[in-house]
DNA sequence: GCAAAAGTGTTTTGGGTACACCCATGC
DNA sequence: GCATGGGTGTACCCAAAACACTTTTGC
């Protein structure tokens, strides 16, 4: 047996490679995705995701942050994961291209300037779809939802300073049902990934007591919650 | 803006495709994969992992599923899923390949026949792999200890039936920490996922009380522990 | 004072581990 | 009987939800 890339293959029609992302982000208390209309070709007016070709000094991951970069602002984009590989021979018209899907998120607090073609629209009430699109946001939405329970990954949808209140609302918009701001404080706190700044922001016009901020203790990924269950034994 | 599908591509550099299939069992107490030593060619007498080309006409799964038939009975592959896509730009030497990883699975008391040039090996004591597949391994491994905790994925290690000893040491092996089959039984019972048969099996030479078979109530992966914690309010 | 919102203390619950003890067999 | 491995019953423990209650503001 010889391994395939010694031996120049001849049938393998030779597919084109696309990287496409799934970019989330918290608006209007909803889960929303950043989606282009297309204007020509198959699947004309229909909603796409942003993304593109694989060029050849780059591996994915780089690649769906250049192509990202023509749409939002790359300091915005705050976390970005690969979900996985969509290769149906037919799932796009034409040349055979096979795509690798990521997740992207971007904070709450921030607006970026996006192209004219591109609009945010809700996860739950997506507009008509161009070919496999939906499928993969979907993906995307179930991988968020999956590492808000044992993850930090909170820290990428959250501005970096925050109330609990609005880490309350953001939780429960991408979950799609009531987390409770005292024991999601008490959840992440126990877990060593919030922090109290110690500072507090004026309460809202119809009173009640000031809010304290508060922050992650890190911005980058960690896994809070390594084992749920079947846990190695304690000696 | 268009859709790159819609816009032949100039400097893409159009990588190959091929997949590749960490494939795991449990051997002899310990998890091993399922590697081939390469004859020839860049990295020669490296141990590398199966796999091929993505031919036109099948989707990245089709196309792992029929290359590993060439190394073992596709009856005895219980399980397949997806890890991720490796796209370093040099990850092999030559024309630029991209490969999406898999993760397979095979019954603790079945033995492939497999070719004289592929061998089990240990995972833990992996011998000198070729390019980035030790990688894969890895991460092969990883996966499945995590599933373990949360789906009912043991059923693919397993023999049809067990009893729990034998599952006791699956598990211990996979995860490489001493698993109580007092537990495992609870846990997985609770859960739906274990089924006693009824039967029993005699006892070994060095006496005993004869130990009950069990099964899997489902051969299909199934998560068992959907939201270890953040799970949503009961009302 | 009173309403409103934030935050804390305490109870309850459920699902894990740990471990003592009982069960069924070979010799 | 006795050793050996299988299986059950129970205690313990931790981390989550639920909820009562206290704190701090605006008016």
């Amino acid at each position: 047996m010889v391994h395939p890339n010694t031996q120049p293959g001849t049938d393998h029609g030779d597919a084109g490679h696309e990287v496409l992302a799934g970019v989330l982000q918290i608006r209007n208390e909803r889960l929303q995705v950043l989606l282009w209309q297309r204007a020509q070709g198959p699947h004309r007016y229909r909603w796409a995701l942003p993304g593109g070709r694989l060029a050849a000094t780059e591996d994915v991951e780089a690649s769906i942050r250049r192509q990202l970069a023509e749409k939002v602002d790359v300091q915005e984009l705050t976390h970005v994961e690969q979900l996985s590989v969509f290769s149906a021979p037919e799932r796009v018209p034409g040349r055979r291209i096979v795509a690798t899907a990521f997740l992207g998120l971007v904070p709450s607090n921030t607006d970026p300037e996006i192209p004219a073609d591109t609009q945010w629209q809700p996860v739950g009430h997506l507009p008509a779809t161009a070919f496999d699109h939906e499928s993969i946001v979907l993906a995307a939405r179930d991988r968020l939802r999956a590492k808000l329970s044992y993850t930090n990954i909170g820290f990428a949808l959250a501005p970096a300073e925050f109330t609990l209140s609005e880490l309350r609302g953001i939780y429960s918009a991408a979950l799609d049902y009531r987390v409770a701001a005292t024991n999601l404080q008490r959840v992440l706190s126990r877990r060593g990934a919030l922090q109290a700044t110690g500072r507090t922001v004026s309460a809202g016009p119809s009173g009640g007591r000031p809010p304290a901020l508060f922050r992650f203790t890190s911005r980058d990924l960690q896994i809070t919650d390594p084992f749920a269950v079947l846990r190695p034994p304690l000696h």
